[in-house]
DNA sequence: TTAAAGTTTCAATTAATTATGAAAATTATC
DNA sequence: GATAATTTTCATAATTAATTGAAACTTTAA
Protein backbone atom coordinates (compact mmCIF):
# COMPACT_ATOMS: atom_id res chain seq x y z
CA UNK A 1 0.00 0.00 0.00
CA UNK A 2 1.06 3.35 -0.79
CA UNK A 3 1.42 6.40 1.82
CA UNK A 4 -1.27 8.07 0.23
CA UNK A 5 -3.98 5.17 0.57
CA UNK A 6 -3.19 4.49 3.69
CA UNK A 7 -3.23 7.86 4.84
CA UNK A 8 -6.83 8.33 3.51
CA UNK A 9 -8.34 5.36 5.14
CA UNK A 10 -6.96 6.38 8.12
CA UNK A 11 -8.23 9.52 7.97
CA UNK A 12 -11.98 7.91 6.71
CA UNK A 13 -11.69 5.65 9.57
CA UNK A 14 -11.10 8.47 12.61
CA UNK A 15 -14.12 10.49 10.84
CA UNK A 16 -16.37 6.77 11.05
CA UNK A 17 -15.26 6.02 14.53
CA UNK A 18 -16.01 9.63 15.63
CA UNK A 19 -19.30 9.72 14.15
CA UNK A 20 -20.27 6.92 15.90
CA UNK A 21 -19.39 8.60 19.43
CA UNK A 22 -21.07 11.84 18.94
CA UNK A 23 -18.07 13.39 17.13
CA UNK A 24 -18.59 15.48 14.22
CA UNK A 25 -17.32 13.35 10.76
CA UNK A 26 -15.18 16.33 9.75
CA UNK A 27 -14.08 17.40 13.26
CA UNK A 28 -12.45 13.55 13.44
CA UNK A 29 -11.01 13.70 9.63
CA UNK A 30 -8.92 17.57 10.48
CA UNK A 31 -7.97 15.59 13.85
CA UNK A 32 -6.78 12.71 11.92
CA UNK A 33 -4.73 14.75 9.58
CA UNK A 34 -3.00 16.90 11.75
CA UNK A 35 -1.98 13.91 13.89
CA UNK A 36 -0.43 12.39 10.50
CA UNK A 37 1.18 15.62 9.43
CA UNK A 38 4.44 16.33 10.91
CA UNK A 39 3.93 19.91 9.48
CA UNK A 40 1.59 22.33 10.13
CA UNK A 41 -1.22 22.81 7.66
CA UNK A 42 -3.24 25.82 7.31
CA UNK A 43 -6.83 26.00 6.53
CA UNK A 44 -6.38 25.84 2.74
CA UNK A 45 -4.14 22.33 2.97
CA UNK A 46 -7.58 21.07 5.04
CA UNK A 47 -10.01 22.23 2.61
CA UNK A 48 -8.18 20.66 -0.17
CA UNK A 49 -7.17 17.07 1.37
CA UNK A 50 -10.88 16.61 2.26
CA UNK A 51 -12.58 18.44 0.07
CA UNK A 52 -14.66 20.76 2.35
CA UNK A 53 -16.03 24.74 2.48
CA UNK A 54 -13.74 27.40 4.28
CA UNK A 55 -16.61 27.82 6.89
CA UNK A 56 -16.30 24.47 7.79
CA UNK A 57 -12.71 24.04 8.06
CA UNK A 58 -12.73 27.16 10.20
CA UNK A 59 -15.26 25.76 12.78
CA UNK A 60 -14.11 22.43 13.19
CA UNK A 61 -10.08 23.62 13.55
CA UNK A 62 -11.67 25.98 16.03
CA UNK A 63 -13.75 23.46 17.74
CA UNK A 64 -10.85 21.09 17.70
CA UNK A 65 -9.03 24.43 19.45
CA UNK A 66 -11.47 24.72 21.65
CA UNK A 67 -10.77 20.87 23.04
CA UNK A 68 -7.10 21.26 23.52
CA UNK A 69 -6.00 19.07 20.83
CA UNK A 70 -4.81 21.44 18.25
CA UNK A 71 -2.81 24.71 18.31
CA UNK A 72 -1.83 27.34 16.18
CA UNK A 73 1.48 28.31 15.35
CA UNK A 74 3.09 31.32 13.53
CA UNK A 75 5.00 30.26 10.33
CA UNK A 76 8.55 32.94 9.61
CA UNK A 77 7.22 35.07 6.78
CA UNK A 78 3.82 33.64 6.47
CA UNK A 79 0.70 35.65 7.04
CA UNK A 80 -1.72 32.78 7.07
CA UNK A 81 -2.36 30.56 10.27
CA UNK A 82 -1.21 26.88 10.78
CA UNK A 83 -1.95 24.60 13.23
CA UNK A 84 -0.44 21.80 14.45
CA UNK A 85 -2.55 18.46 15.96
CA UNK A 86 -0.99 16.75 19.29
CA UNK A 87 0.93 13.85 18.90
CA UNK A 88 0.63 12.00 21.77
CA UNK A 89 -2.18 9.78 21.90
CA UNK A 90 -2.60 8.74 25.78
CA UNK A 91 -2.60 12.87 25.98
CA UNK A 92 -4.92 13.06 23.72
CA UNK A 93 -7.33 9.95 24.75
CA UNK A 94 -6.72 12.05 28.30
CA UNK A 95 -7.76 14.90 27.19
CA UNK A 96 -11.05 14.03 25.48
CA UNK A 97 -11.77 12.08 28.76
CA UNK A 98 -11.43 14.97 30.85
CA UNK A 99 -13.67 17.24 28.09
CA UNK A 100 -16.41 15.01 28.35
CA UNK A 101 -16.34 13.83 31.58
CA UNK A 102 -17.21 17.59 32.43
CA UNK A 103 -19.53 17.71 30.09
CA UNK A 104 -21.65 14.51 30.40
CA UNK A 105 -20.50 12.75 33.33
CA UNK A 106 -20.46 15.60 36.23
CA UNK A 107 -23.90 17.04 35.20
CA UNK A 108 -25.42 12.80 35.68
CA UNK A 109 -23.94 13.05 38.75
CA UNK A 110 -25.50 15.79 39.39
CA UNK A 111 -28.85 14.96 38.64
CA UNK A 112 -28.97 11.66 40.11
CA UNK A 113 -27.67 13.07 43.52
CA UNK A 114 -30.79 15.34 43.13
CA UNK A 115 -33.42 12.75 42.05
CA UNK A 116 -32.36 10.50 44.98
CA UNK A 117 -34.74 12.06 47.80
CA UNK A 118 -37.84 11.81 47.12
CA UNK A 119 -40.70 13.52 48.72
CA UNK A 120 -42.25 10.03 48.67
CA UNK A 121 -41.46 8.63 51.83
CA UNK A 122 -44.24 5.69 50.87
CA UNK A 123 -41.27 2.90 51.18
CA UNK A 124 -43.93 0.71 48.00
CA UNK A 125 -42.26 -1.41 46.30
CA UNK A 126 -42.51 1.59 43.23
CA UNK A 127 -40.00 3.99 45.19
CA UNK A 128 -37.34 1.10 46.36
CA UNK A 129 -37.14 0.11 43.37
CA UNK A 130 -36.49 3.56 41.65
CA UNK A 131 -33.91 4.74 44.48
CA UNK A 132 -32.06 1.29 44.45
CA UNK A 133 -31.42 1.60 40.58
CA UNK A 134 -30.32 5.36 41.01
CA UNK A 135 -28.02 4.38 43.34
CA UNK A 136 -26.63 1.78 41.64
CA UNK A 137 -26.32 4.01 38.37
CA UNK A 138 -24.33 6.25 41.01
CA UNK A 139 -22.46 4.10 42.08
CA UNK A 140 -20.95 2.86 39.08
CA UNK A 141 -20.92 6.93 37.37
CA UNK A 142 -18.95 7.65 40.55
CA UNK A 143 -16.24 4.86 40.00
CA UNK A 144 -16.01 6.10 36.63
CA UNK A 145 -15.28 9.23 37.36
CA UNK A 146 -12.71 8.29 40.18
CA UNK A 147 -11.28 6.12 37.44
CA UNK A 148 -11.05 9.28 34.81
CA UNK A 149 -9.72 11.53 37.54
CA UNK A 150 -6.90 8.77 38.53
CA UNK A 151 -5.93 8.36 34.28
CA UNK A 152 -5.95 11.97 34.08
CA UNK A 153 -2.52 11.58 36.94
CA UNK A 154 -1.39 8.61 35.94
CA UNK A 155 1.69 7.90 33.17
CA UNK A 156 0.69 5.78 30.55
CA UNK A 157 3.59 3.48 31.12
CA UNK A 158 2.39 3.33 34.53
CA UNK A 159 -1.31 3.32 33.80
CA UNK A 160 -1.07 0.47 31.47
CA UNK A 161 1.44 -1.80 33.26
CA UNK A 162 -0.37 -2.00 36.38
CA UNK A 163 -4.22 -2.11 34.64
CA UNK A 164 -3.22 -4.99 32.17
CA UNK A 165 -1.05 -7.20 35.35
CA UNK A 166 -4.45 -6.80 36.98
CA UNK A 167 -6.05 -9.43 34.59
CA UNK A 168 -3.08 -11.11 33.87
CA UNK A 169 -3.96 -14.06 36.64
CA UNK A 170 -7.17 -14.00 35.51
CA UNK B 1 -39.57 15.81 44.66
CA UNK B 2 -41.92 13.11 43.29
CA UNK B 3 -41.63 9.78 42.38
CA UNK B 4 -43.06 11.05 38.68
CA UNK B 5 -40.84 13.60 37.71
CA UNK B 6 -38.32 12.12 39.20
CA UNK B 7 -38.61 9.12 36.77
CA UNK B 8 -39.10 11.77 33.75
CA UNK B 9 -35.82 13.61 34.84
CA UNK B 10 -34.14 10.40 34.52
CA UNK B 11 -35.41 9.30 31.19
CA UNK B 12 -34.58 12.22 29.63
CA UNK B 13 -31.39 12.47 30.92
CA UNK B 14 -30.37 8.92 29.65
CA UNK B 15 -31.67 9.83 26.42
CA UNK B 16 -29.51 12.82 26.05
CA UNK B 17 -26.37 10.83 27.38
CA UNK B 18 -27.35 8.57 24.59
CA UNK B 19 -27.38 10.86 21.86
CA UNK B 20 -23.97 11.96 23.05
CA UNK B 21 -22.70 8.41 22.59
CA UNK B 22 -23.87 7.96 18.82
CA UNK B 23 -27.09 6.00 20.47
CA UNK B 24 -30.55 6.42 19.62
CA UNK B 25 -31.92 9.09 21.84
CA UNK B 26 -35.71 6.91 21.81
CA UNK B 27 -33.49 3.30 22.24
CA UNK B 28 -31.63 5.02 25.68
CA UNK B 29 -35.00 6.74 26.73
CA UNK B 30 -36.58 3.20 26.38
CA UNK B 31 -33.91 1.69 28.60
CA UNK B 32 -33.97 3.86 31.06
CA UNK B 33 -37.65 2.89 31.33
CA UNK B 34 -37.12 -0.49 31.52
CA UNK B 35 -34.36 -0.16 34.30
CA UNK B 36 -37.14 1.86 36.19
CA UNK B 37 -39.73 -0.73 35.82
CA UNK B 38 -39.64 -3.53 38.57
CA UNK B 39 -42.72 -4.94 35.96
CA UNK B 40 -42.67 -6.25 32.51
CA UNK B 41 -44.10 -2.78 30.15
CA UNK B 42 -45.94 -3.76 26.70
CA UNK B 43 -45.25 -2.02 23.74
CA UNK B 44 -48.72 -0.02 24.75
CA UNK B 45 -46.98 1.17 27.76
CA UNK B 46 -43.90 2.32 26.21
CA UNK B 47 -45.59 4.56 23.41
CA UNK B 48 -47.48 5.98 25.86
CA UNK B 49 -44.78 6.91 28.00
CA UNK B 50 -42.81 8.33 25.71
CA UNK B 51 -45.16 9.33 23.21
CA UNK B 52 -43.66 7.77 20.20
CA UNK B 53 -45.17 5.31 17.34
CA UNK B 54 -45.67 1.93 17.52
CA UNK B 55 -42.87 1.75 14.36
CA UNK B 56 -40.45 3.55 16.60
CA UNK B 57 -40.82 1.59 19.91
CA UNK B 58 -41.15 -1.98 17.78
CA UNK B 59 -37.93 -1.00 16.48
CA UNK B 60 -36.24 0.38 19.48
CA UNK B 61 -36.90 -2.30 21.45
CA UNK B 62 -35.85 -4.83 18.62
CA UNK B 63 -32.67 -2.80 19.32
CA UNK B 64 -32.22 -2.84 22.63
CA UNK B 65 -33.62 -6.77 22.31
CA UNK B 66 -30.38 -7.77 19.64
CA UNK B 67 -28.00 -6.16 22.68
CA UNK B 68 -29.04 -8.24 24.84
CA UNK B 69 -30.31 -5.70 27.33
CA UNK B 70 -34.03 -6.44 27.09
CA UNK B 71 -35.97 -9.44 26.62
CA UNK B 72 -39.22 -10.99 26.14
CA UNK B 73 -41.18 -12.19 28.81
CA UNK B 74 -44.69 -14.20 28.52
CA UNK B 75 -47.30 -12.79 30.78
CA UNK B 76 -49.84 -15.46 31.80
CA UNK B 77 -53.29 -14.69 30.33
CA UNK B 78 -51.70 -11.73 27.94
CA UNK B 79 -52.14 -11.67 24.40
CA UNK B 80 -49.62 -9.12 23.97
CA UNK B 81 -45.87 -9.31 24.37
CA UNK B 82 -44.30 -7.68 27.72
CA UNK B 83 -40.60 -7.06 27.88
CA UNK B 84 -38.25 -6.77 31.03
CA UNK B 85 -34.89 -4.70 30.75
CA UNK B 86 -31.15 -6.13 32.39
CA UNK B 87 -31.13 -4.67 35.79
CA UNK B 88 -27.73 -4.93 36.79
CA UNK B 89 -26.00 -2.23 36.13
CA UNK B 90 -22.17 -3.64 35.81
CA UNK B 91 -23.96 -6.53 33.48
CA UNK B 92 -25.35 -3.62 30.72
CA UNK B 93 -21.94 -1.68 31.32
CA UNK B 94 -20.37 -4.55 30.21
CA UNK B 95 -22.57 -5.60 27.56
CA UNK B 96 -22.77 -2.03 25.67
CA UNK B 97 -18.94 -2.83 25.96
CA UNK B 98 -18.99 -6.20 24.67
CA UNK B 99 -21.03 -5.11 21.66
CA UNK B 100 -18.88 -1.56 20.71
CA UNK B 101 -15.92 -3.19 21.01
CA UNK B 102 -16.52 -5.50 18.47
CA UNK B 103 -18.55 -3.33 16.24
CA UNK B 104 -15.80 -0.43 16.26
CA UNK B 105 -12.45 -1.39 18.31
CA UNK B 106 -12.25 -4.65 15.84
CA UNK B 107 -12.49 -3.49 12.78
CA UNK B 108 -10.09 -0.28 13.79
CA UNK B 109 -7.40 -2.52 14.75
CA UNK B 110 -7.45 -4.41 11.81
CA UNK B 111 -7.72 -1.47 9.58
CA UNK B 112 -4.36 -0.23 11.47
CA UNK B 113 -2.81 -3.78 11.37
CA UNK B 114 -3.37 -3.20 7.43
CA UNK B 115 -2.25 0.04 7.18
CA UNK B 116 0.83 -0.24 8.72
CA UNK B 117 3.03 -1.96 6.20
CA UNK B 118 3.44 0.43 3.39
CA UNK B 119 4.97 -0.54 -0.12
CA UNK B 120 7.06 2.49 0.67
CA UNK B 121 10.32 1.80 1.84
CA UNK B 122 11.90 5.34 1.36
CA UNK B 123 12.03 5.48 4.85
CA UNK B 124 11.28 9.30 4.32
CA UNK B 125 10.42 11.43 7.15
CA UNK B 126 6.89 11.25 6.52
CA UNK B 127 6.88 7.49 6.37
CA UNK B 128 8.50 7.23 9.27
CA UNK B 129 5.72 9.76 11.32
CA UNK B 130 2.76 8.09 9.88
CA UNK B 131 4.13 4.66 11.09
CA UNK B 132 5.14 6.08 14.27
CA UNK B 133 1.63 7.49 14.60
CA UNK B 134 -0.14 4.12 13.32
CA UNK B 135 1.90 2.09 15.50
CA UNK B 136 1.20 4.42 18.78
CA UNK B 137 -2.85 4.75 17.90
CA UNK B 138 -2.53 0.42 17.51
CA UNK B 139 -0.84 0.25 20.63
CA UNK B 140 -3.44 2.11 22.74
CA UNK B 141 -6.04 -0.01 20.90
CA UNK B 142 -4.82 -2.89 21.97
CA UNK B 143 -4.55 -2.07 25.35
CA UNK B 144 -8.03 -0.76 25.26
CA UNK B 145 -9.25 -4.35 24.12
CA UNK B 146 -7.44 -6.05 26.63
CA UNK B 147 -8.67 -3.58 29.24
CA UNK B 148 -12.48 -4.63 27.41
CA UNK B 149 -11.70 -8.09 27.53
CA UNK B 150 -10.69 -8.45 31.36
CA UNK B 151 -13.66 -5.67 32.31
CA UNK B 152 -15.87 -9.23 30.62
CA UNK B 153 -14.19 -11.71 33.18
CA UNK B 154 -13.59 -9.65 36.47
CA UNK B 155 -16.41 -9.29 38.56
CA UNK B 156 -17.84 -5.87 39.46
CA UNK B 157 -16.41 -5.28 43.40
CA UNK B 158 -13.43 -6.97 42.66
CA UNK B 159 -12.42 -4.50 39.55
CA UNK B 160 -13.44 -1.49 40.83
CA UNK B 161 -11.73 -2.42 44.18
CA UNK B 162 -8.35 -2.81 42.40
CA UNK B 163 -8.46 -0.59 40.39
CA UNK B 164 -9.17 2.53 42.73
CA UNK B 165 -6.85 0.95 44.85
CA UNK B 166 -4.37 1.38 42.11
CA UNK B 167 -4.81 5.15 42.29
CA UNK B 168 -4.89 5.64 45.97
CA UNK B 169 -1.64 6.21 46.82
CA UNK B 170 -1.43 9.54 44.01
C1' DT C 1 -4.99 54.92 4.64
C1' DT C 2 -6.19 51.69 1.88
C1' DA C 3 -6.37 47.61 -0.37
C1' DA C 4 -5.15 42.94 -0.43
C1' DA C 5 -4.98 38.69 2.23
C1' DG C 6 -6.88 36.08 5.50
C1' DT C 7 -10.47 34.77 8.95
C1' DT C 8 -14.97 34.41 10.91
C1' DT C 9 -19.82 34.34 10.95
C1' DC C 10 -24.26 32.74 9.94
C1' DA C 11 -28.59 32.39 7.01
C1' DA C 12 -29.74 29.22 3.71
C1' DT C 13 -29.18 24.77 1.91
C1' DT C 14 -28.16 19.97 1.89
C1' DA C 15 -27.50 15.67 4.05
C1' DA C 16 -28.29 12.31 7.53
C1' DT C 17 -30.93 10.49 10.96
C1' DT C 18 -35.26 9.37 13.27
C1' DA C 19 -40.14 8.88 13.55
C1' DT C 20 -44.64 8.10 11.73
C1' DG C 21 -48.51 5.40 10.45
C1' DA C 22 -50.90 2.53 7.54
C1' DA C 23 -50.53 -1.82 5.15
C1' DA C 24 -48.76 -6.42 5.32
C1' DA C 25 -47.57 -10.21 7.95
C1' DT C 26 -47.95 -13.01 11.82
C1' DT C 27 -50.03 -15.20 15.72
C1' DA C 28 -53.64 -16.63 18.70
C1' DT C 29 -58.55 -17.69 19.50
C1' DC C 30 -62.92 -19.35 18.58
C1' DG D 1 -60.09 -21.61 8.58
C1' DA D 2 -62.08 -17.27 9.57
C1' DT D 3 -61.33 -13.43 12.29
C1' DA D 4 -59.57 -10.61 15.68
C1' DA D 5 -55.42 -9.10 18.08
C1' DT D 6 -50.86 -8.02 17.78
C1' DT D 7 -46.44 -7.27 15.63
C1' DT D 8 -43.50 -5.95 11.91
C1' DT D 9 -42.15 -3.50 7.93
C1' DC D 10 -41.02 0.28 5.24
C1' DA D 11 -42.13 4.36 2.19
C1' DT D 12 -42.67 8.83 3.40
C1' DA D 13 -42.47 12.80 6.64
C1' DA D 14 -40.34 15.32 10.14
C1' DT D 15 -36.54 16.52 12.61
C1' DT D 16 -31.89 17.33 13.58
C1' DA D 17 -27.15 17.98 12.26
C1' DA D 18 -23.67 19.40 9.13
C1' DT D 19 -22.11 22.14 5.28
C1' DT D 20 -21.82 25.78 2.10
C1' DG D 21 -20.60 30.18 0.48
C1' DA D 22 -20.81 34.86 0.41
C1' DA D 23 -20.69 38.96 3.26
C1' DA D 24 -18.66 41.07 7.18
C1' DC D 25 -14.87 41.52 9.74
C1' DT D 26 -9.86 41.65 10.94
C1' DT D 27 -5.12 41.89 10.11
C1' DT D 28 -1.08 43.02 7.58
C1' DA D 29 1.96 45.66 4.91
C1' DA D 30 2.76 48.74 1.07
Amino acid sequence: MQLIDAKKQFVQAWGALGSQWGINKTMAQIHALMMLSNEPLSTEDIMEQLSISRGNANMNIRELTDWGLVSKVFKAGERRDYFVGEKDVWKIAKQVAKIRKTRELDPILNLLNSIKNLDDSSKSEEVKHFQKMVDDVHKLATNVDRLIEGIFKAEQNWFWDKVLKLFAKH
